[in-house]
DNA sequence: AATAATACTTACCTCGAGGTAACTGGCGAA
DNA sequence: TTCGCCAGTTACCTCGAGGTAAGTATTATT
């Protein structure tokens, strides 16, 4: 008998690590973030928004939301063709919690980048 | 002129990029909640908490929360040694956020999945 | 002399997230 | 007739996060 089931992790581990495996990837949050700010957004808006985002993961990562139901995709059947995307009701619920974590990120970052210095400054002295 | 530069992103992009940046590992977010509902933990009742996390990897993630001042250690010079881990002030101090985003996942998780089914569906049938 | 216990460290390897660059389709403009 | 626009798609490749397994130091126990 190999019991390797129902020991894993008794927390609520269970849905932090949901959260990280759907969100934790290098651009889901970025855009959900930015939809929120902006509203309705083109494919190439988004784009030049972001900047360093490579058209690849930009359909990737906005098709991964799309199935989520966290974002909306409008497609107007032009020429050329125009999509427009958008958070759905379920995506905006997440932005707050989203921004308490940027806010934080913003008056702690500085001092956690100081720790880190001062960490690095004692392993080598 | 190359002008490759003060144009990347002009979005609170970038405190959301440095949580994902630091927080978006596989451990980090994980160890910190854990640490954050029972308290001090040994080195290796860590590692059964977790149950799927490798030596290194716990060893690694702990370094990195220690270095940038969310977690403290304390090692007892006796043998076998004993080290004990603890959630810092500044550590504590983002645990809220975290569990935000915990309690957002238990709420909508079921209806992502539903909807990623739906979605997959669609692309099927 | 061998084993156990704790908290690692090290060497090695895998695998997949994400990047790059080129191509697609349909139409209008030069 | 070739180019450009938009929103992708596809093939290919890299690189590093993370896993595995064995080794380390020290002492007490059998």
């Amino acid at each position: 008998m190999k019991d390797n089931s129902e020991k894993k992790h008794a927390f609520p581990n269970c849905s932090i690590r949901h959260i990280l495996d759907r969100f934790g990837d290098k651009w889901s949050i970025l855009i959900i973030s930015i939809l929120g700010h902006v509203g309705k957004q083109r494919f190439n808006e988004l784009n030049q928004q972001i900047g360093d985002i490579s058209q690849k993961m930009l359909t990737v990562t906005l098709r991964s939301l799309e199935a989520d139901g966290l974002v909306s995709r409008k497609l107007y059947p032009e020429i050329p063709p125009r999509v427009e995307y958008e958070l759905t009701d379920l995506g905006r619920s997440l932005l707050p919690h989203i921004e308490q974590l940027a806010l934080w990120a913003e008056k702690n970052m500085e001092c956690i980048l100081a720790n880190r210095a001062k960490y690095a400054q004692k392993k080598v002295g």
